[in-house]
DNA sequence: TTGAAAGCGCTACCAC
DNA sequence: GTGGTAGCGCTTTCAA
């Protein structure tokens, strides 16, 4: 472990000052051919590394992006992350990720880290814990830093976001199984706290609405997210529906699964997310296709353009991606 | 966007110096009770909030690590990170992501960027184009940082590591399957420049010879990991074995799509990683479990160790993990 | 085109 | 128990 080389150690060496070794390492185009050369040359030499701690603290910009996510075991979470990376990687800036487990105090303590840290800006999917109490992001924009907010956003907020067009989402689920001739369809709602499941209900309710399905509030049952969510949703119904459009992927696996250890598939099953698994398994199942791959895509540019604009929160960019809807064998 | 407070702003306020402020703020021993809540008070009062860029310049520790995978995407290195992050925050660290996407001139950029960055170590798994040239991987154990490889390591590299025990992982398959009745068994190899599958084809051909089948080099075919992969790979055979081996659970999917297809389920089929769709397609798929988040837990665990060690590496650890056959329909 | 020097915000050594 | 101050490695303004 050698002691580290700097631009000092260069400097000395060519009998210039640091500000020209400096200069030269930028690229300066107030310094010659000549001298940037042999600084190159010099600086490969030592095998110097730049110290872009030393920078950022000089010049307030770390070129770094805290990224804060529920968890980066989610398969929708780790596409975003991958895509992230990716389209941010080749403009200069590094991801430092969190995860907050779904828990408000972990995301604030998130955004404290990450400010501290001096990331230029925080891309966020916000916890299912985070109901109203966003001052932590507040923060974020009082330091005149950049905020993009995926996925799950808070509307409170006006800052850019990148969302899939959740309404919509509901809506179409419930069209292809009307579509279908399903008529009496089940919906299960997640928490409601979160906007992106509020949105996509009341897509649900509007489609039933346009289909003259009378009192599609009543279709509607609360459960939770997991495999075990959809079957105990399953077990604790009285009679079974003819459709059940499941909070997600997963959950839809588990009513599946349910059903066909009862000995009845009659029931048509979609979910959300379009998850790795849900091609393979038996029935394959319909669902609806958040792009992942788009959003994070999304997040990096309208990142990348906050970082060149001053008044960043001025007319803030909403992306809206629309869903896909993915048919497959479990509503045929 | 107000200008930032600093410890210099607290101690013109508290009419102390910036050291008594830093001292208070790191809870040094050497400070009075009264002086550090008074510290702590006005801090919290005036909003600061602490710049660990320029501790971090001084002290020369970051806490942040740098972590290179080759795709966050990727069920298996999600987990993995989401168990590092899980683990490395409650020490203090941060996680720098970094993704080769399986490229060795992207890795090599990647350790430069995260030395730039001055991470404090690198936890690291290799692309599959790291055949042997590691040398990046030196700089950084020149610069004296802590460096941890996982799953897929190089032998020509003496650094603490997390791995499965691969040898193991091939022999308990192909056993499981001589176990199971079959004598013709398919081995399907992918690329061998990573020692993880080198180790897994010696583990299978053991197990061969241990049971008595002659010529088990022969029953090694080479193939891509991936669903087009495994079916290709069903497509090329003259004759059908009686079981295979798949590189991974993707291809070992694809194989069964491909046999499925042909109307001949009579071909046992199992994967490497237990990807988390691989219990729910029909047939569930007969797999070996790699423990992604014991691996990030462990990677995490020997990078804390190194963080307090001197000469961090004397004696590396080298954690082997032991597969975990996981028995499923596909090989029934 | 290059040099000199201030300073980013913090830590830690040396005084007192 | 507290103060003074020299840097950490770099950028950048002002001079020359």
């Amino acid at each position: 472990m050698k002691k580290k080389v700097t631009i000092y150690d260069i400097a000395r060496e060519l009998n210039v000052t640091v500000s020209t070794v400096s200069r030269a390492l930028n690229d300066s185009k107030s310094i010659s051919k000549e001298t940037k050369e042999q600084v190159r040359d010099m600086a490969k030499k030592m095998n110097y590394s730049p110290n872009k701690l030393a920078a950022s603290l000089k010049s307030g910009k770390t070129f770094t992006i805290g990224v804060i996510v529920p968890s980066a075991r989610v398969q929708f979470f780790a596409s975003v992350i991958h895509s992230m990376e990716d389209h941010l990687k080749s403009a200069g800036y590094g991801i430092l990720l969190y995860q907050t487990n779904e828990s408000l105090e972990s995301e604030k303590q998130g955004v404290k880290t990450l400010l501290e840290a001096q990331v230029d800006g925080i891309i966020a999917s916000l916890s299912l814990e985070t109901e109203t109490d966003v001052s932590h992001f507040h923060e974020v924009i009082r330091q005149g830093k950049a905020l993009v907010l995926f996925d799950r956003s808070f509307e409170g907020l006006t800052v850019p976001s990148v969302t899939l067009n959740d309404f919509k989402a509901g809506y179409m689920a419930a069209e292809h199984l009307l579509k279908k001739g399903f008529k009496e369809i089940l919906y299960m709602a997640p928490v409601q706290n979160i906007g992106i499941f509020r949105r996509r209900k009341e897509g649900f309710i509007a489609a039933l609405k346009d289909y003259c399905v009378p009192n599609p509030e009543e279709k509607i049952h609360y459960g939770t997210l997991s495999i075990e969510g959809g079957r105990t949703f399953i077990r604790d119904l009285n009679d079974l529906p003819q459709a059940i459009i499941a909070g997600d992927d997963f959950t839809a696996l588990g009513m599946l699964r349910e059903l066909q250890e009862r000995k009845n598939e009659k029931v048509a099953v979609m979910g959300f997310a379009n998850e790795v698994f849900s091609e393979f398994i038996t029935p394959s199942l319909t669902t609806i296709e958040q792009q992942p791959y788009k959003m994070g895509q999304e997040c990096a540019r309208l990142f990348l353009n906050m970082s060149q604009k001053n008044n960043i929160y001025d007319n803030p960019e909403e992306v809206v991606l629309e869903p896909i809807l993915v048919k497959r064998a479990s509503t045929k």
